[in-house]
DNA sequence: CCCCTTTTCTACGTCTCGTAGTAGCTTGAG
DNA sequence: CTCAAGCTACTACGAGACGTAGAAAAGGGG
């Protein structure tokens, strides 16, 4: 029964996942878990209530945390950038079926700079 | 307006993206290109319109392609199973902003087995 | 000519996402 | 204590993707 009933706004100019995305980016550029209207000074253009609206569903399928801190909330992506673009990687790979094939197609399409990084990453070596 | 008034008819059963991926599925696993009947037999318990729809729906996102065979069309997919996990790897790499991070991450979660396999890969040893 | 196969068109329900207003709670200031 | 300011929760709508599928048109075989 809250309001709402004006019925006008304009169309969605983002596309999907992408404001989602935006909110997970400041996120993840935060130094530690932040509260709404830090989030918002990250994503432009954008309404507080709006902000709070993603920032609860993020929560609520588990890719956020929030935590009280005096009488806001702070939030705090669960896993950071490249863990969850990795996750994502090794998701792909499962579902791949054929793990070389798959492997085989990555590395094949890899640049020569990401070939190289890849193999000092895989003999331990550190010295980036 | 061909029909299809009623509007009635069970909920949808199957999870957002489980029936194309099960249609892809089909069309991988196929020796070639393929009717929507031999799809149809891959993917139980659905109608063969419906079947037809995803396909129709697959083209037009570029995902598969047809051809006519006789009075039928044929289908086949754009990129085979290993391609299609392979360029999802690489968009997730591209996402994840830091490639190095995202690729140390990548790595540090690798089996043994599969550590051992990209090295292969990497020194372009095809003795497999 | 009639039937069967296959496609095309149309359509609906549901869910997710972008977007945001309004009500209500909480708490500090005066 | 009372009022204002800030923040959350609830409610809501539009758009688009997807699952689902019937009806009708198109073409070949008997």
């Amino acid at each position: 029964m809250a309001g709402g009933k004006d019925g006008r706004r304009a169309p969605g100019r983002r596309a999907r996942g992408e404001l989602e995305g935006a909110v997970l980016a400041a996120l993840w550029a935060a130094d530690g878990p932040v509260t709404a209207a830090v989030v918002q000074e990250q994503v432009p253009d954008t309404a507080y209530t709006t902000l709070l609206t993603i920032l609860t569903r993020l929560c609520g399928k588990g890719r956020v945390t929030r935590r009280r801190e005096g009488r806001s909330y702070v939030y705090a992506p669960v896993d950071d950038r490249a863990g969850h673009a990795a996750a994502g990687m090794h998701s792909l790979l499962a579902e791949g079926g054929d793990r070389a094939a798959v492997l085989a197609r990555f590395v094949s399409e890899l640049s020569a700079q990401d070939e190289r990084l890849l193999e000092q990453l895989l003999h331990g070596d550190s010295s980036a």
